[in-house]
DNA sequence: CGCAGCCTTGACCATTATCAACGCTGGTGG
DNA sequence: CCACCAGCGTTGATAATGGTCAAGGCTGCG
């Protein structure tokens, strides 16, 4: 399992975990499930990482030897080709875990996005929690059917959409997952460059700065700085990113 | 969590659960990890269902109410736009999983591209056989985990791969996950149509007729028939299938 | 044998990629 | 404090991959 978003349900604890990164692995959203003492026993296996911006947290093909909280700070978790091409394939905040894997190595690659900070365990460590804690295993499944869901819809993204239509889901996600901003109607931060937006939603650079400036010109958007931006029309908007474009016009 | 195919390791597993359509549950691949009692009393909950090519088992929207374990044939699970536009998600085969799901609702259809039996649980019933049984619900995770990165190289796949290197990948792929045909080398069986495969790699049909008979005229592959193909050199074809598709020439 | 459905092939088109130039912006050092 | 520079973003012109439209062929079934 290569990462794994914190549940829309536990918006209140991801905030919380995004607010409290000195209490170490009790920042780690799962720990709703746990007990007291499991709780101990995670703080005591964690490290508490801070990574600058660009920096690897994973790299592909290293042996697995951890599992991750993100803490603060955006994450962004890729796969590349042989000849450079980049398929980032998720973008993960506060309150997100990531690492688990089935084989010994990773088959992904973490570089943060901007400064982040996490909680680092040991894989082995982790698993052996996991095997005596049923709630733990529970919680990650749970995850893990969310988050596989999530991957479906990329995929419709990736393979049926227009890039209109790509920007539009994006830009409506984005902020449901990042708890860094007080969610802010229509607010959405933009942590990341246009190069790894392009590369989240399989368009190129050019394309992407394109068709910002579309949905600013048809008025549905406003850039308000280059990491910034407002919704103007969260209507038109949804009908667009889910291919219903012409049915408002 | 939409479907979960079973894991490489668990090929024998698969093989038999092909066969043994006659005795139910008892086909679940998961049925491994399970003691005789458990099982015994998943048998008692199951349906046998024998569904016609083109059927529908699982139609977006309506309740959860079912979990799925396919015996034999093969499954399409697929999303729709308004507009018409399909993603097929994955192909299932005999020893697959479908149907958990986070919300109350199916968020995606399934359909049988040839005829399908399957066994059928309730939902509330094979829940509460994972909240008793830790070892269910750990393979199933560890099956989650691996659909997961299954799903990171999809994305990679329909974010950054040419018509080329989807079909090249779509083929070296496919055999792995069919346990219907003994593993003859190089032998692939294509239940689905041309339609089908578009749709999941996300082309067009006539994209994916040309790609065929380029790679055929390259040598790469012969068309056996409709649906079935041999491929002539595994070698240059993963090549292709990286993205290395020059280092070759 | 005939028909319906699927597949293939061809001609043309559109969306998006590529190549190129320029502008903005934020950080650094004079 | 200002000027410069590097990196990122925007915009434009052109190209190419794959989509669309259309016609015809194969195949398997009744």
């Amino acid at each position: 399992m290569l990462a794994l978003r914190s549940l829309p349900a536990g918006c209140a604890a991801r905030r919380e975990a995004s607010e409290c990164t000195a209490c170490g692995a009790r920042a780690f959203a799962v720990c709703r499930t746990l007990d007291a003492p499991d709780l101990d026993r995670l703080d005591a296996l964690a490290d508490r990482l801070t990574v600058p911006a660009g920096a690897s947290l994973i790299r592909d093909g290293d042996p697995a030897r951890h599992v991750f909280s993100i803490t603060s700070g955006c994450v962004r978790v890729l796969k590349l080709l042989p000849d450079g091409r980049r398929q980032i394939t998720g973008f993960l905040f506060a309150g997100d875990f990531m690492g688990l894997s089935s084989g010994d190595a990773y088959v992904f690659a973490a570089e943060a996005v901007e400064p982040v900070s996490v909680c680092r365990f040991p894989r082995t460590a982790f698993r052996e929690m996991m095997r005596e804690s049923p709630a733990l295993e529970h919680a990650l499944l749970e995850r893990a059917t969310h988050e596989l869901a999530a991957a479906q819809n990329q995929m419709i993204l990736l393979g049926r959409k227009t890039a209109q239509e790509r920007l539009a889901s994006f830009l409506l996600d984005l902020p449901d997952r990042d708890p860094a901003r007080p969610p802010v109607p229509g607010h959405v931060r933009l942590p990341m460059t246009r190069s790894e937006i392009a590369d989240y939603l399989g368009l190129t650079i050019e394309t992407v700065s394109r068709v910002l400036t579309k949905l600013k010109t048809q008025g549905l958007i406003r850039l308000v700085s280059m990491h910034e931006l407002l919704i103007l029309d969260p209507e038109r908007l949804r009908a667009l990113a889910d291919g219903m474009g012409d049915r408002l016009d």
